[in-house]
RNA sequence: GGAGAGGUGGCAGAGUGGUCGAAUGCGGCGGUUUGCUAAACCGUUGUUCUGGGGUAAUCCCGGUACCGGGGGUUCGAAUCCCCCCCUCUCCGCCA
């Protein structure tokens, strides 16, 4: 949510937003209506007044004196009644186009339509050449025994999966390696609820809009999270935090849920796109200050690259485009890793900074040194998200004899193995 | 799932229709005292929106709303009524 004030007086730049991210919202219907609301709101501010003024004299009066005094204030009464009823018409649809409009993207988010128009930052490492044919993950799963998608659909539908054997393992190593990565870089690591509130989900952004994504609870209240995203930078929503706290680091773990609706028949194949997945989060809360800000998503960006360079993966990153950018960022980095099956680099992180659009409304704020009451700027990144990371750990540490050699960084966490060659 | 109790400021805890943004205590902040610390004493202590004034900024004055959330009764609701949510205790079921 961006702050009223700054659409009232900026609204070319809210517009100029909603163009650069594609997002169709009626920006003029929002300023429209929010100046009729606000000035009925006014007027009933000034009809209290009088009524809470007048209404002190009513205990001293004697009976007739109150009867009289009734009369008058029933008057007063009835006119706030009547502007409060006009509010409570315009309110919901001034709130429900405010969720809509996006955030402002920054200057250096290129333009552009789509994904195809993502503008490449940097490469770091090399594809590898093969001199055999080199198998995909599904082949190499399912003759190392590590995965199963066939018996997966049988019992869960499509877009699931069986991890087994050293693949199950493999999958934990992989964000255990993570996680003790974040903490070691001063990351609180957190184990969260996987179903949440709907305020929650609106309080990240992920409400209004994500509707088709995410799956819905239909017995009860709640929303399962598609990151942990979700209640991690919730955690401390409506909270005013002491400045001495920030910035606050926090790792969060969690499977996550997606609908992935209206993606029927693309990444059929294998474990790129599934219903659920296994994901450390990495979530900075701090300052509202757009330099910290920006400090801190090169933090992010800079701890997943370490992961992914001690896993000894190729990757890329992607300057987001306008077109590609959600709602709620100000800026986004993919990052994407080599995936010999795919001969392209395929997604693995996405590194997001947001100002205050998620704080505003999620209410998370901080008292400043000087006593004023700010926003807390919030910033996200995945760390490392599985089963999808194991595609590019097994195909590229793929070797001609069909075994994988396990990257040194995880094989502590493999019980000393060096290689999956399914002989156990 | 059944029965009961309860949700008030950072915390504890009063308040059952008007003078209540809300007693009191603790905590926090500022000060006095002190060689320092503690204690004691004095003062202060939230947020929202809004009108006006001022600054580099913190700010000042007025109004409004906020006592779990929503609705209702009333001239007027923390207080009365209805619905919902949450917490706790006991019972049942159960990983």
């Amino acid at each position: 949510m961006l702050d009223p004030k700054f659409i009232r007086e900026n609204p070319d730049v809210v517009k100029a937003a909603c163009r650069k991210k594609r997002i169709d919202v009626d920006v003029d219907r929002w300023l429209a209506l929010d100046s009729e609301s606000r000035e009925i709101k006014r007027s009933v501010e000034s009809l209290k007044a009088e009524q809470n003024l007048r209404s002190k004299e009513m205990p001293k009066l004697p009976p007739d004196g109150k009867l009289a005094l009734r009369g008058e204030l029933k008057i007063l009464s009835d006119r706030v009644a009547e502007g409060e009823a006009r509010i409570k018409l315009l309110d919901p649809e001034i709130d429900g186009l405010m969720l809509r409009i996006p955030n402002i993207p920054a200057p250096e988010v290129p333009e552009g339509k789509d994904d195809t128009e993502n503008v490449e930052v940097r490469r770091v490492g090399t594809p590898r050449q093969f001199t055999f044919a080199p198998k995909d993950h599904v082949e190499l799963g399912t003759s190392l025994d590590l995965l199963d998608t066939e018996r997966a659909a049988r019992i869960a539908g499509s877009r699931s999966y069986f991890l087994k054997n050293e693949g199950a393992l493999l999958e934990l190593a992989v964000l255990r390696f993570a996680l003790d990565h974040m903490v070691a870089s001063g990351f609180t690591p957190m184990i969260v609820p996987h179903i949440v509130s709907e305020e929650a989900m609106r309080g990240t952004a992920y409400l209004p809009g994500g509707e088709e994504q995410a799956y819905q609870l239909t017995r009860d209240d709640g929303w399962l999270i598609g990151t942990s995203e979700v209640p991690v930078t919730a955690y401390r929503g409506g909270e005013i935090l002491n400045v001495a706290e920030l910035p606050i680091k926090m790792a969060g773990w969690s499977s996550c849920y997606r609908r992935e609706a209206g993606t029927y028949g693309k990444d059929t194949r294998g474990i790129y796109r599934i219903h659920q997945f296994m994901k450390v989060e990495q979530v900075i809360l701090c300052k509202n200050d757009p330099e910290e800000s920006k400090k801190f998503h090169a933090e992010i960006v800079a701890h997943a690259e370490t992961i992914l360079q001690k896993l000894e993966l190729p990757y890329r990153i992607v300057n987001v485009c306008g077109g590609d950018l959600g709602r709620p960022q100000i800026q986004k980095f993919d990052i994407e890793t080599w995936m010999p099956s795919r001969q392209g680099y395929g997604e693995t992180h996405s590194a997001s900074r947001f100002h205050e659009f998620q704080a505003r409304r999620l209410n998370l704020r901080y008292r400043d040194a000087d006593g004023t009451v700010r926003f807390c700027h919030t910033l996200n990144n995945t760390v490392i998200a599985s089963p999808r990371i194991l595609i590019p750990l097994l195909e590229n540490h793929q070797n001609e004899d069909g075994s994988v050699t396990i990257p040194e960084c995880l094989r502590p966490y493999m019980n000393g193995r060096t290689v999956i060659n399914g002989r156990r």
